[in-house]
Parts: C-alpha cells; structure tokens; sequence
DNA sequence: TTGCGTGCAAAGGTTTTGCATGGCA
DNA sequence: TGCCATGCAAAACCTTTGCACGCAA
C-alpha cells in the first residue's frame, strides 16, 4: 500500500463531497464550489485526489459518455451504504438508494456461481426510472 | 426518420458484428479486422455508423471509463435480445461480460417491484474477480 | 439530380502526464 | 531530509465536425 500524506487540498475536496452526500459531482462544478469558497485547486490535482478518493474506497465514480464529465458521489461509510444498491436514471439523473432483499441474491449468485464478489459500493445500475418511463410512454402516444 | 442509404461500408461492418455476435469490439479494433478483409473505413466513417447502428437498434453500445474505448455489440434480433452485463474487477481492471439467465432476474425483479428499466448498456457491476479474491486470500495467510 | 455517405484532417472536450516546486512527516 | 502532492502547461485520448467529393436512389 502506498504511503499517503494529508494535505489541505485533499480535505477540502473530501470536505466538498460530505457536505453533498447526496448530489452528483463533476470535476469542473467540484472546482467552482471551491473556487466559491475561495479555494483554487489545479485542475490536475482534482483529477489526481478524485481518482485517490475512488481507489480508497470514499467516492463513487459515475462513468460517462464521451464528451460528459464523470461524476463522483461521497460515499457514507457509517451509514452502511455497503448493503444496498445504487440505481441511477439516466433521463433525469435520479440517484435511488435501493434496499432489497431480492436484489442480494444477485451478490450471493455471482458469488456462488461465477466467483465473483460485487462490491455494491462502488455498483452502479443504471437504467430508467419509473417517472422517466411514463413520460416516455406519454410521448409516444 | 432520416433517410438512409445502403453502401458497402454500413454493410461490412454490419456482417463484421454479425460474424462475431457474442463479442464487444471498439472502433479501434473494427478498423483492424476490416483492414486485414482488405477494406480500409475511415475513422469517422466507422464512428458515424457505429453511432447510427446503434440508434437503429442493430447493436449495442457499452459506455467506457475515460482513456477506454467503447465498445459496440450486434443485437441478434431473432435470438431476443440476451442482454449481457459486464463485470468489472477493481483490482486487476478485466471485464467480464456475463451472459447467464439468472441475472436475468434482476432485470425483471427491478421492473416488476420498482418500476426501474435497468440499462445494461451503461452498467457495469464492480467487484473482484475469482483470481483477485485467491490472491488476497493467499498474501492474508 | 438530390442529398446522404465517405474520407481526410483538424477540432473538441475530458482526463492524464512531465517537470519543477511546495509541503507533510 | 525524503518523498508525496501540487500546479502549470502540454500531451494524450477517444470521438466529433467541417468540407469537398463520391455515390445511392
């Protein structure tokens, strides 16, 4: 494991996030809050500390499509966000928290059968949300 | 709807996909196989139809993380859209795409119970992978 | 003939890297 | 002191776009 000192960039950036446990980020709108609160942190540096912050396991990482920016999220050790899972709509962006028995046997089968262990902190599924689909099928019609 | 025409190119790389339908290939890699058929598509010729074939619904597209090419695979419309998830190994990076009815379920349970439409395009299921579990397992002991 | 498709090169946008400097331990 | 972290600018990267020409219908 590599050797990781604390600096003030990283605890603002850190600090960033637990204020909005429950909003999306990107590292540009993560560079405008800090510049706001009139801290200014290279844009490489951003970059370097989300991906740390990733690999230690305190953000989720939101993957995007080319061209859009990746999100990070804080992810709440304390609240055990370790058991459920993340389910994000990709119309209008919505992040559900999705406690369900049901769903763990997805974890116990992957495990069972394709020796692989899920880890439901870093998962994200992603899809259509039911307000999304309605309005879809409205628009169709 | 757009018009749209018929050339030789959209439908090489359509039978490209056709002949490899349980494999996800990137831009990059379509290039080469058509090169070594002797056809040479430009690049932006290859993202343009990669990009309508997937509008049109004759494949599919898996999103990559950033510096990773995504990659695209045929929908086999007869064969009822087996639709695959990917797994992904945090410790070692491989991708695992995972064809197996029972995960299957998942999709059906997030519908049925939560009104959700899970996009396997876009998800990917973060974990470690058999080999990454029996080395931690070993480097504990 | 009409206008979509193609190819080349250049641009676009996000993320990474090189290198010298700064700061934690 | 040792060495990780930072910042700037430049690079790398995949992908898209502009433009002139080619080709399907």
């Amino acid at each position: 494991m590599k050797e990781s000192y604390k600096t003030k960039q990283r605890e603002q950036i850190l600090q960033s996030f637990q204020q909005r446990s429950d909003e999306h980020i990107n590292a540009d709108q993560l560079s405008d809050l800090l510049k706001k609160e009139g801290t200014t942190i290279g844009t490489a540096t951003i970059y370097r500390t989300l991906d740390k912050l990733v690999t230690q396991g305190s953000l989720r990482k939101f993957i995007a499509d080319a061209g859009e920016k990746s999100c990070y999220q804080y992810i709440d050790k304390e609240k055990g966000c370790a058991d459920h899972y993340h389910l994000k709509c990709t119309e209008c962006g919505a992040l559900i928290h999705l406690e369900c028995d049901e769903v763990q046997l997805l974890a116990k089968h992957l495990l069972a059968s394709h020796n692989f262990m899920i880890d439901t902190t870093r998962t994200v599924i992603y899809g259509t949300c039911q307000t999304c689909i309605q309005k879809k099928e409205i628009s169709h019609e």
